[in-house]
DNA sequence: CTTTCCAATTAAGCAAATCCTAAGTTTTCA
DNA sequence: TGAAAACTTAGGATTTGCTTAATTGGAAAG
C-alpha cells in the first residue's frame, strides 16, 4: 500500500492554505483534490474515491460542521480531520462529537499534520500484512496464499512452516530452530516430519528444486530469490 | 452502549496526576483502571478486557513509546491516546508513528480529553455505524440485523459473534481472539462454544458453508464477501 | 416462592481434514 | 562406492469442526 493510493480532500476556502496544503501532500505522495465549499465535499465523496477529508470549518454554502453531520448521518465513515481557525476547546468538542476523527487548530505545524494524515488512514485502512517469496505472496490477515495470483491450499502447519522460511528471506532456518518455533517442540526431535512438509509444500506450490526454497545440506533450508 | 461498558487503561507514574484522571473518568461513567508502569500495561491488556489506554510516555520499567510498539507488534489494535509532557512536535510525531491513535500534550483539558476518548472509542468499536456484509446489515446503534430487509433475531452472544467478525471484515479472526473479545475469557479454553455459536449464527442467517463467513482450518472465521 | 422460559454452555457422536510415523527411494558428498 | 542426508509415498492416528441433544442458571411470570 502506497502514499499514492490515498487520496485527500482539501475542503478550504482561503486559497493560499489550500495550495499550501495541496503542494505539501502532494511532494508526500498523496493524491489530492481541493474544494472551496461544504456542498462540494459532499458531493466528491459520493462521486470520488476519498480516503480522508480535511475539512475547515468556515466556508461558504455549508458549514464544515454540518458537512460532517451529514457525511455521519448518511453512514459514511471517511476519516474526517478539523483543520481550522477556531480554537476554543468548546469548538474542538464540539467538532469531535459531531463526528470528526481529529481536530487540528490552525495555525499547525505541517508534519504533525503528516502524521496524524497516517495515523488516521493507517486506522481506518487496515493494510494487510503480506509476505512474498518470488510471485508466492502469503497474506498474514487473510490467512492465504497465492502463487501467481492463484490460491494455494496449505495445511495450517504447512501455512506456518512456509511462513516461517518467508520472514526469514535469505537466513538459513536450520531444522532445530523450525521445530521449536514452527512445531513449538523444545526438546531434541529426529523423525522426518520436516522433510515431509516440505515436500508437500513444493509439490503444492509446484517448485523445482531448490526454485525459492534451497535446501542447506546439513542444516536446514532458506527462502531466497537467488 | 453505555460508558460503563467500557474500561480506560490509566498508565502513568505521576500518583496525582492518575488519581485525577481516575476520578473525573469514573465520575464521567467510564470503568477505570490505573497502573504506574509499562510492564503493566502489556500484561493487563492480555488478561483483561482493555477499551483504550491512557499513555504516559516516561514510566519506569518500560517506556510508554515502547508499550505502544510492542502492542502494535502482537497486532493489538486497542486505542492509545498518549498524554504527556513531552509536548515539542517531534516527539508527537515519534508517538504517532509508532502506532498511537492520539497525542495530547499535558497540561490538557478535561474536557477535551473527554471528546476525543469518545471519538476514538466510537471509531474503535464502530458505535453508531451500519456495518454491512453482503446482504446482512448490522445496525450496531439499534443493535438489530436485516438480512435481505429481513430482521433476524439473535441472542445477544450471537450479535457480539457477528459484529465483531463483521468489525474485522477480509481478516482471519482467531479463536483465542474470538473468546477474548467477544467471551471476555482471559485464558485457554477450549470447549465447543465457538462452533456451537457458529452453527447457530449461520442457520439463523441460512448461510451455506462459507458463505459470507469463512471457517479457516486451525486457525478460526472470517467474514467476507468474496 | 415456585414454575417456566430461554440464553448460554457443555457433552457427545460423527465425518472429514490434517498430522505424523514408518519405510522405501534417491541424492549428495567424502 | 558407501554412508548419511534428503526426498517421497502411503496409511493409520489424531485433531478439528459441525451438529444435535442435554444441562445449567438466571430472569420473568404465575
Amino acid at each position: 500500500m502506497n502514499k499514492s493510493d490515498f487520496s485527500i480532500l482539501i475542503a478550504e476556502d482561503q486559497l493560499d492554505i489550500a495550495k499550501f496544503l495541496k503542494q505539501g501532500l502532494t511532494e508526500e505522495g498523496y493524491q489530492c483534490k481541493a474544494v472551496r465549499n461544504g456542498q462540494d465535499v459532499l458531493e466528491l465523496v459520493k462521486t470520488e474515491n476519498i480516503s480522508l477529508i480535511l475539512l475547515d470549518w468556515m466556508m461558504p454554502t455549508l458549514k464544515g460542521i454540518d458537512v460532517c453531520k451529514q457525511l455521519r448521518a448518511e453512514h459514511i465513515t471517511t476519516p474526517i480531520i478539523f483543520l481550522t481557525a477556531k480554537d476554543t476547546v468548546e469548538d474542538t468538542i464540539e467538532g469531535l462529537k459531531s463526528g470528526a476523527n481529529d481536530y487540528i487548530k490552525k495555525p499547525f505545524n505541517f508534519d504533525e499534520l503528516l502524521a496524524r494524515i497516517e495515523a488516521h488512514l493507517r486506522i481506518h485502512f487496515k493494510i494487510d500484512e503480506v509476505l512474498n517469496l518470488g510471485d508466492v505472496l502469503i497474506n498474514m490477515s487473510k490467512h492465504k496464499i497465492t502463487k501467481a495470483e492463484k490460491p494455494i491450499n496449505l495445511t495450517e502447519r504447512e501455512f506456518k512452516f512456509l511462513a516461517h522460511l518467508v520472514k526469514n528471506k535469505n537466513q538459513v532456518c536450520d531444522r532445530q530452530s523450525i521445530i521449536e518455533q514452527v512445531w513449538d517442540i523444545h526438546f531434541d526431535y529426529n523423525t522426518g516430519v520436516l522433510d515431509v512438509y516440505m515436500n508437500a509444500i513444493r509439490k503444492k506450490l509446484n517448485l523445482q528444486k531448490n526454485e525459492l526454497i534451497k535446501t542447506v545440506r546439513g542444516v536446514g533450508f532458506m527462502a531466497t530469490e537467488e
